[in-house]
RNA sequence: GCGGGUGUAGCUUAGUGGUAAAGCAUCAGCCUUCCAAGCUGACUAUGAGGGUUCGAUUCCCUUCACCCGCUCCA
């Protein structure tokens, strides 16, 4: 990973933000090869949802409509989300162990007869640490000499009589934190408490709250869905992993508004057009598999969600998250419905139906979508100068090909840049005159372009050009003005 | 947020309480008919701030960033 990390740096695909005053935690610049990678995902992304959708288990393409909300909306959005407030849980440290829990999925063991310690112990106990701590601590007492209270029914005024659920010591937790993952930040020239409004932690509630407009404005009929691409922000406790987790991402999500009976066909039906659109660019085999959430895991509004997860090196040999499949319910609409006082419901005019849209949710981290293609493409290679090479799929590649005259004279470079001229309306492509050959193919291998075309004194013979493949270094000929349908043939998704 | 570790050039590494060294990369030039070759030259560093000291990259403190573990991840 140090090495992905390092060549990203040193290549210009990621920097760390704020680089020359010491740098910002959780914060990730896109250099110029990194944008180009950034861009050529969500377009592939946007064009598979809402330029080109798939086509529906009906037969015909489904109907997909985009948006780009604002990033700050009337605080209200998030209050209604859940955002705030729900999103907020309060914390509890041991000072004891350094161990953090949530307050509330901590129990407390209070003794009936007001003696000895309170018994912290883990709401869901999988592991059975409940019936050790008590033979441990209890001083004889069994289970039935407690009666069980959620930690935060408990005023902070008896936490001293509290047994941490790993501590030997009573009185070591400390009082709940709460954690607010919401970046606050002020509207208007003066900063005071009336105008505090929130950067949006996820793209999709702009799409909710604009399903009316979007249903009144577009002639868009139920079934369809709303696309977005942006930025989110989430005051992340601990970034860690790269780009994996930061606090500024970017997401691409999609919310399909059904109705309720065909909401698990259309489940269905996106999970697999999800994990198809990933493997068309290249992540494929064993790294990446679907899981579907516990029932434990699940958000109590959701009826089922399914993650997509990419084999990191960091978190190999498990996975991580890289888009989530959710059926939703009615419950955002529902939400935003109560709270807004706007009636959000669907009126099916062939139907004569009034209902509340069920929505199914695939919600892809774009920049986590960066690191798994780059992740993926990082191919160490003794047997070559470069050592190693990005193994791009040609549609993500930020440089489809370089021009490479193989000497810099007589008319190497006029035919090179001629060919160059051709090419660089149509496709992202390099001229490099200077320095020896090995040297150039060994940097395009770095950055992971996918062919070289180079020139040479049998190209100014036959009009030939030598095609250079990155992955099997083999070369062949083909004439110099079919380059352009050689590269738009090799374009298209696998 | 807690504990542990790390911080010298773009990268990899030397080194010292007294002028900071090298290889590779990058750039310029020469040479070169296919994989970082060769020759010449150029650029570039002690993360930041403070303290001790005649003098600190070296010792001390603070801070920032990164790595590992814990925690967290709607």
């Amino acid at each position: 990973m140090k090495d992905i990390v390092a060549l990203c740096k040193r290549r210009g695909f990621i920097f760390g933000a704020s680089d020359i005053y010491g740098g910002i935690n959780g914060f990730w610049d896109y250099g110029p090869l990194g944008v180009e990678l950034k861009n050529n995902l969500r377009d592939l992304w946007w064009k598979s949802m809402v330029l080109c959708p798939p086509i529906g288990p009906d037969g015909e393409p489904v109907e997909i409509v985009g948006l780009d909300s604002a990033i700050i909306q009337n605080p209200k959005v998030w209050v209604a989300s859940g955002h705030v407030g729900g999103f907020a849980d309060p914390m509890v440290d041991c000072k004891e162990t350094k161990k953090r829990y949530r307050e509330d999925h901590i129990d407390v063991l209070v003794p009936n007869d007001g003696n000895g310690a309170w018994l912290a112990v883990p709401q869901s106990d999988e592991d059975d640490i409940t019936p050790s701590r008590i033979k441990k601590f209890g001083k004889g007492k069994t289970e039935g000499d407690y009666t069980r209270k959620a930690l935060n029914s408990i005023p902070f005024a008896d936490y001293g009589k509290i047994l941490g659920p790993d501590a030997k010591e009573i009185g070591t937790l400390t009082e709940p934190k709460a954690f607010n993952l919401l970046f606050e930040t002020k509207i208007g020239a003066v900063a005071s408490d009336d105008n505090i409004a929130y950067l949006r932690g996820e793209t999709a509630q702009g799409i909710f709250i604009n399903f009316k407009n979007v249903v009144d404005s577009s002639r868009v009929k139920v079934p369809f869905g709303i696309a977005q691409v942006g930025k989110a922000f989430r005051n992340e406790v601990n970034p860690r992993n790269f780009v994996f987790r930061s606090r500024e991402f970017e997401q691409m999500e999609m919310e399909f508004f059904c109705h309720p009976k065909d909401a698990q066909m259309w489940f269905d039906f996106w999970k697999a057009e999800r994990q198809k659109f990933w493997q068309q660019i290249g992540l494929s085999g064993d790294n990446i598999l679907m899981r579907e959430h516990g029932q434990d895991e699940l958000v109590f509004y959701s009826k089922g969600t399914f993650d997509i997860e990419y084999k990191f090196p960091f978190t190999a040999p498990g996975f991580g998250e890289l888009e989530g499949i959710a059926y939703r319910t009615d419950y955002d609409l529902t939400q935003h419905q109560t709270h807004s006082k706007q009636k959000l419901d669907y009126f099916d005019p062939v139907t004569n139906e009034r209902f509340m849209p069920h929505v199914i949710e695939p919600a892809a981290g774009l920049t986590r979508g960066v690191l798994a293609l780059l992740c993926e493409a990082y191919t160490v290679d003794p047997s070559r100068p470069s050592g190693v090479y990005l193994n791009f799929h040609p549609s993500v590649a930020p440089k489809k090909a370089a021009i490479l005259p193989l000497t810099a004279k007589d008319q190497h470079p006029v035919l090179a840049t001629k060919l160059y001229m051709e090419l660089r309306d149509e496709f992202v492509v390099d001229l490099d005159i200077k320095q020896n050959i090995g040297k150039r193919y060994a940097r395009q291998d770095e950055i992971g372009t996918p062919y070289c075309f180079t020139i040479d004194d049998q190209t100014v013979a036959d009009g030939t050009v030598t095609v250079r493949e990155r992955n099997t270094m083999k070369q062949e000929r083909i004439p110099m003005d079919s380059v352009a349908s050689y590269l738009r043939e090799r374009m298209k998704r696998a």
